[in-house]
DNA sequence: GGAAAGTATTGATCTGTATCAATGTTTTCA
DNA sequence: TGAAAACATTGATACAGATCAATACTTTCC
């Protein structure tokens, strides 16, 4: 049986830059920019006019929906991963989501003519960009399904994985997060994530003492995560 | 700002196939089969290896994610919509949902080699079919949004109102479903679909009777959506 | 360097909605 | 056509998690 998680990052590669020719990488070149990001600086905002697309070259943020009262994380993006590729529909004239910045990062934004004409041009790029718009829809279904169908613990339990697993790659690392950012990737209260994270810590299954978490026992928490 | 609505079914309207050339349609033709469905019987499985992509000429029927306890619907397939075109990414081995009909319906399998070859060769089709996935996963996000966020008459002032201007376009309509698959739409056990009906009923908001719904107060149905 | 703002923690309370159970109604199909 | 299965309804109960409130700790920045 498929199991879902509420992991916010797809484990797919971008490669769709190697699909381009020497040329056709110049031309992307000269119609990018790159900008800087503060911790907590908006990358891009709901509902504002789409001009391009971004990449992530350096840095970690997330891209969410808001409605005024409430938040809530779509996917991180980690370095080497694409932000707001929404905009390749010419459908769209605004931008669906959000996008935050969880460290300092270095963004680049790609001119979206340009984009679609890369697309236009080379098959084989346009073929990888879709299969990146596909699997992040599937990693997003799962989440969807997590959050609305299983209880706190599960849930972040499976944040606690995606960021050991897939974000910082090791059982110890320090979040760039807030409890109430954790909460929103988690769907759930600032005060409910640290009543779990406590409950893990009295367990045994993590150690965390403010922002530096370490998992003990992995295992369990996948089973917390298929349980819950 | 922007609000959020639980609809299950993006307004954008298919108009890829009218980007082909008679060529190409004769083609894609020779490259289709037709196939029936009974209420209930599932189009396509979560799992199952992808062969094709596939097309309501005729019915209704939903796409849904399942884990053995628990069923969540991602959109509703009127005719005239794709169903499982997350099968264009050819990363992708296998569905990622499941299909099942609502009422009895007649789908169009279309060869998935031959999709993606005239994906390949026609730009503007090519185009349309990646619209179409965007539409699909903003619409998507959307409900993401409400059921995680918003309470349970709002979800199903959603879907009631969804359902009475996308799906039968008439204020009157005689509902397909149980409330059990109610239920799995608005993200919610039956028995409080119907006590959560059965308020609208007495606050005349709607009429309802057995299968029968009549909207009878629409804005008020709106001001429960976005409030609740 | 110290006030102010933001963040973390803990406890108490409240409530929306699931779950369970019992019963009535409708549909299915032998 | 009549029994069985599926579906709808209603009421009672339970509980996960939100919200509120009060207090500590940390960071920011004039």
């Amino acid at each position: 049986m498929t199991e879902f998680t509420g992991c916010t990052l797809s484990a797919h590669q971008c490669v769709c830059f190697e699909k381009l020719t020497k040329e056709e990488l110049d031309y992307l070149e000269a119609n990018s920019v790159w900008i800087n990001y503060k911790r907590g600086e908006m990358i891009c905002k709901q509902g504002s006019f789409v001009s391009h697309v971004m990449y992530m070259e350096e840095g970690l943020g997330k891209v969410f929906l808001e409605n005024g009262n409430n938040s809530l994380v779509l996917r991180i993006i980690p370095d080497g991963n694409f932000l707001g590729l929404a905009a390749i529909s010419e459908k769209l004239g605004t931008f669906p989501y959000s996008g935050m910045a969880y460290i300092d990062c270095r963004i680049r934004q790609i001119d979206i003519k340009a984009f679609r004409q890369l697309m236009h041009q080379n098959t084989a790029f346009s073929k990888e960009v879709v299969d990146i718009l596909s699997s992040n829809s599937v990693q997003i279904y799962g989440r969807f399904f997590c959050l609305t169908y299983k209880q706190a613990f599960g849930r972040l339990a499976d944040i606690l994985i995606c960021l050991s697993d897939r974000i910082f790659k090791d059982t110890e690392f320090t979040l760039p997060l807030t409890r109430k950012e954790l909460g929103e990737l988690a769907g759930m209260s600032p005060e409910t994530v640290i009543r779990m994270l406590k409950e893990f810590n009295e367990d045994k299954v993590i150690e965390i003492e403010g922002k530096t978490v370490r998992v003990l026992d992995y295992e369990r928490l996948k089973q917390i995560s298929e349980t819950g």
